[in-house]
DNA sequence: ACTAAATAAATTGCGCACAATTTAGTTGTG
DNA sequence: CACAACTAAATTGTGCGCAATTTATTTAGT
């Protein structure tokens, strides 16, 4: 029965063009959705939302150059140098040339961007209370979210 | 004994700000990943992911608005506008105001438009299979973060 | 030492996202 | 009818994200 066959086939590819059955369009809208959330919370601080990304990676180990923090947040220079030039002018953080090797630029937090993290603590909570979600809930999507990333890169 | 409590507090505050601790991350960074999984599918089609998300919107029904066009993609005028006229310009659709209320523009696919269509048919197998992860697991997934989705925008 | 290959950032150009504002058109109230 | 309140798109300005290219520096091979 060919016919029916490929009418199955056709059904079922018309389902996974459907919008709200498509993983990626959940990510991307989830994504932007959380920035939002985000946007007033870091506006008080003066930052936007990837910059606060950065500053996350610069909290944890200070100093990386450009290309480790580039794959710490998978990003590359074209995104981040602009970005971490605001962040200069901002006050937050320097940009230095390695003395030993004058390729590469180190970003160091200012004393400045040092304090800010005192600031930035009570955030993951609001997005907690925001997000209407248990601890362990959100551990398992993280988890779940990360592992599928890894495929999307290998 | 507060000193200790303190610390615990403390440490448990640093811990929410590391980064591969944050769902937020997760979220933007898979995003990112499946975005850049798509660019080269799309590419052959001669169109960008969000655009592709648009005609996703009106293969399933078409000659909608733009704030109707927003409210399924949560997108506002300031990026569909631009975005609309790029994909008119391609020859994907046309944008038409309403004879019975001249501020609603509607988004017509002309026949180039839905012949795309049939091209991207296969563009959700190629998707899938680079996730390496079952059709149930996706499902489920896709579930979650949509539940999470209508929590940020509540 | 010389130079080709490799590497690291920066730059360029385009397309989103979105807040805030503007322009145009519609509706409700007296 | 007047006209204020409302609504829908479009516009403006800023900041990403990234492919492709450029500039500067380092490394490796001969």
């Amino acid at each position: 029965m060919p016919d029916q066959l490929s009418t199955d086939t056709q059904a079922q590819a018309d389902a996974m063009l459907l919008l709200d059955n498509q993983l990626c369009f959940a990510l991307y809208s989830t994504s932007l959705a959380m920035t939002r959330r985000y946007q007033p919370l870091l506006e008080a601080l003066g930052i936007t939302y990837p910059q606060y990304l950065a500053l996350l990676v610069l909290w944890e180990r200070d100093g990386l150059s450009v290309s480790a923090l580039g794959e710490r947040l998978f990003l590359n220079s074209g995104t981040l140098t602009p970005l971490l030039k605001r962040l200069e002018t901002a006050g937050l953080v320097s940009r230095l040339r390695a003395v030993d090797d004058e390729r590469r630029v180190h970003i160091t937090l200012t004393p400045a961007g040092h304090a800010l993290k005192a600031q930035a603590m009570n955030i993951p909570g609001h997005i907690l209370s925001a997000s209407h979600c248990a601890t362990p809930e959100l551990v398992s999507l993280t988890r779940q979210v990360q592992a599928l990333r890894q495929q999307l890169l290998a």
